[in-house]
DNA sequence: AGCTATAGTCTAGGGGTCCTAGGAAATGGG
DNA sequence: CCCATTTCCTAGGACCCCTAGACTATAGCT
């Protein structure tokens, strides 16, 4: 009986092909050994198990989709990075709806994995010096910042959700927000509690 | 041995309180049942299944969270009637995490249940009228609604998992986000591929 | 080649969950 | 008081997660 070649890598990304499949929080154990044709049993010697099989999913995605906003904005500044990241984004999470998924788990992730992986931080980065071109100084940048993913996920989200049954079309909906997200990086407002206007 | 006396309602309204408590992926048939003081078979006299039931928390909560934001909106307009939409909405989603997380859910609710739902059509004629104070057209004003509930559940879902780790409080972010959005809505931009400019 | 250590896989099984089928008991209307 | 309905139960099948311990393929060493 040969043996399957396993790994926890080989293990990881089968299961982050499943879960694009049939949805992250259909993604099971047994299923994923029926697809390496293992038993299921054979795959707790790579994966602690499917909360950890989660974890490393959703570090998985975090590594790649940053990856993918790193080529795609490469070289670019202001409105073009901004929809280049945007559409980078959304890309991803449409192409991988599972691997989406997983990387909005609240769930905690093993700390020493955590540790390793360059994703997440290189994401953050990589936000913060795109929206340097924009003159927004601290703390208004780390406001901008926190709004514009929140305006990512939440319309990628509603999206997948199907939340946009109107009928106006949803392509001409996002490139209409990105433009509209653009103007105002662009005329951030003051803050009325902490600055005096110019009167 | 003395029933319970479980209706729908009492079984759905125990759902949505055992959902908030242990999050609404943790919500399982066994413990509802158990928390009733029953065996689960029992519940399958009130409610389909756990999809259905599911499904039904969905529309119990979205139609809680609409009532709270026409309380909340009531008889205000302009900037207060936005941040009081958006305080609602917030405050909803973290009083009632699970309910939040089954609003959210790309799952098909059964139709006929659906149809007798009041919540999910009132609270698109809300966000619209509320939105109509400010200076939109049609198609922008789809648009703008479309941005407005991206960042709002964006934000509160990126909240809850814990994505703002940042120092920065996110109370004045949030409070920022809506100065921002405001001010967005106040000075939507052009479409440039559609609308020539002043010139 | 033979031996050994490691690592990959298996069988067996316990406990949990969802759900169905069919029976018992409480309730309410005649 | 009796009967129909509704509520709840017991019993059981299918599937899932995970552990323990045995078996086997592979690689390195002599």
């Amino acid at each position: 009986m040969a043996r399957a070649g396993l790994t926890v890598e080989r293990v990881t990304l089968a299961g982050a092909e499943l879960a694009d499949e049939v949805g992250f929080e259909r993604l099971t154990m047994s299923a994923l050994a029926r697809r390496l044709g293992v038993k299921d049993a054979s795959l707790y010697a790579h994966v602690r198990g499917l909360e950890d099989l989660r974890g490393r999913i959703a570090l998985l995605a975090a590594d790649e989709k940053t990856v993918r906003i790193a080529e795609a904005t490469a070289g670019l500044a202001g409105r073009d990075a901004l929809v280049a990241y945007a559409g980078a984004y959304r890309d991803y999470a449409r192409e991988h709806p599972g691997r989406y998924t997983a990387t909005q788990i609240p769930t905690e992730i093993d700390p020493e994995l955590l540790a390793v992986a360059r994703g997440p931080k290189r994401a953050v980065e990589l936000t913060y010096s795109m929206l340097r071109a924009y003159a927004l100084r601290e703390p208004d940048l780390t406001d901008a910042v926190r709004l514009m993913r929140s305006m990512l996920h939440g319309f990628i989200s509603l999206e997948a959700a199907g939340g946009f049954a109107h009928t106006r079309p949803v392509e001409e909906s996002w490139s209409r927000c990105l433009d509209a997200l653009h103007t105002l990086l662009e005329h951030w407002p003051d803050d009325p509690d902490k600055e005096g206007n110019t009167t």
